[in-house]
DNA sequence: CTTCAATGTGAACAGTGTTCACTAAATGAA
DNA sequence: TTCATTTAGTGAACACTGTTCACATTGAAG
């Protein structure tokens, strides 16, 4: 159907792609700054010289194009960190770059961040929960979990991480610790710099090492007081 | 001004009272439902067989209306929090009966959790951080906050916890893990049940058991490699 | 040149939060 | 009681929003 990134197709078909990637272009600024409440069809339309409804010959929907916004942006969050995972770094300090990668474009993009995972929050939405995983495999949000996945097992053949852990649940539970710390910062701002004294302030920067120790930690090999796995086998 | 909870100011403050709450009731049960979408000023007034402007006489805004039945949300959290930490259980059972309690009416209520912390996403609030602690200390957040840093205390007290954290810092960093694996489970509902072999399921339930024990055991007293600190003395 | 599909448009629809002049009722004072 | 003043509640309107639709205009293909 439609060919991306390929330049043949000429004709006219790139005039359509030059206005759909300047509505996209004109999306994304507007996003970034103001979030989705600031991102109306209309300012769109004004911003790129259009008609309103001319937007609709592009995209189906204001949320198919917000969809498509978070989606590019999931993808460069996914490839910044694939990129710290491929490093030849040591185990630990690639780990803690990955952490670092995260937290830092997700906090960059708050509005994106934040979009990207309120998407699904309807509760209705009932899942037998049989298929979905090859669905979600797919996905970029899959694709960055399988990166985690990857890397939980590489530490435990290393030798560093405790192998009475699943990989899949140890790298949710890490991701889970991530994208807490990543919103934490993007809804909380204020307060996380802070301690009630205030000489024993500490930065985001300083704070995202700690936190990412305590995960690197939580996982490690070691006499640690036994922690019930919690899956039967 | 208005005083809170005092049966007294009988005669005609009562039925103002009791619109008000009427229409709070009618939010809540819609919000619970179907989230910030579904409730609109027109389909609340409907429901309680008013105009659309009377509210105006009750709330000043919408926002403002939400804003209530966030905090109310949030204080029934806290609550819950705060029982579950003065327990008389041992000390790693009643951290785990924290956590359950945290998580388990963050998603009971996914909606109001989502919300509640979706409130200042505004990157353009720029704090100074310098006067705002005192004034977080005596939110909601504030205080469950400061359960969990009463916890760490009182691990770091048995000698379960290792001392050298900054107990606020380590709180932090907990209560962003627990925020994270609350929203996960809000948002991505259906994935954090699967694994790719369908015999090695786990079940929401010991998911979280297993991601607090990573947290306790991310804290604990150990010879583990040493993690830095992150907040220079 | 003539079809024909695609591109762009203005006007409209249904919905939203919010305001405002206005009525009607309840309250307090004389 | 009567008068005055505050209050509760209303309908209509304003300024928005996303979206659709009949229509004009353009560009390419036969």
């Amino acid at each position: 159907m439609d060919s991306d990134t390929l330049p043949e197709e000429s004709p006219a078909e790139r005039r359509r792609q030059r206005v759909r990637t300047a509505i996209l272009d004109a999306a994304e600024r507007v996003f970034s700054k103001e979030g989705e409440a600031g991102l109306s069809i209309r300012r769109l339309a004004e911003e790129i010289d259009y008609s309103p409804a001319a937007i609709y010959k592009y995209f189906g929907s204001k949320e198919e194009l917000l969809d498509e916004l978070k989606e590019s942006f999931f993808e460069r969050l996914m490839s910044t960190v694939d990129r710290a995972a491929l490093t030849t770094l040591p185990f630990e300090a690639r780990v803690r770059q990955c952490f670092a990668k995260y937290v830092e474009t997700a906090i960059a993009r708050p509005y994106h961040y934040a979009a990207a995972f309120a998407s699904a929050a309807d509760p209705s939405a009932g899942m037998n929960g049989t298929d979905c995983w090859e669905d979600f495999e797919k996905t970029h949000k899959g694709q960055a979990f399988m990166i985690v996945v990857g890397l939980v097992r590489e530490g435990q053949e290393i030798g560093v991480f405790d192998t009475s852990f699943d990989p899949y649940v140890a790298a949710k539970s890490l991701w889970a610790s991530m994208h807490g710390v990543a919103l934490l910062l993007i809804h909380l701002p204020d307060f996380p710099g802070l301690l009630p004294l205030p000489d024993r302030r500490i930065d985001t920067a300083n704070f995202l090492q700690f936190h990412a120790g305590l995960l690197f930690r939580s996982l490690c090999a070691s006499p640690v007081p036994p922690v019930c796995s919690g899956h039967d086998e």
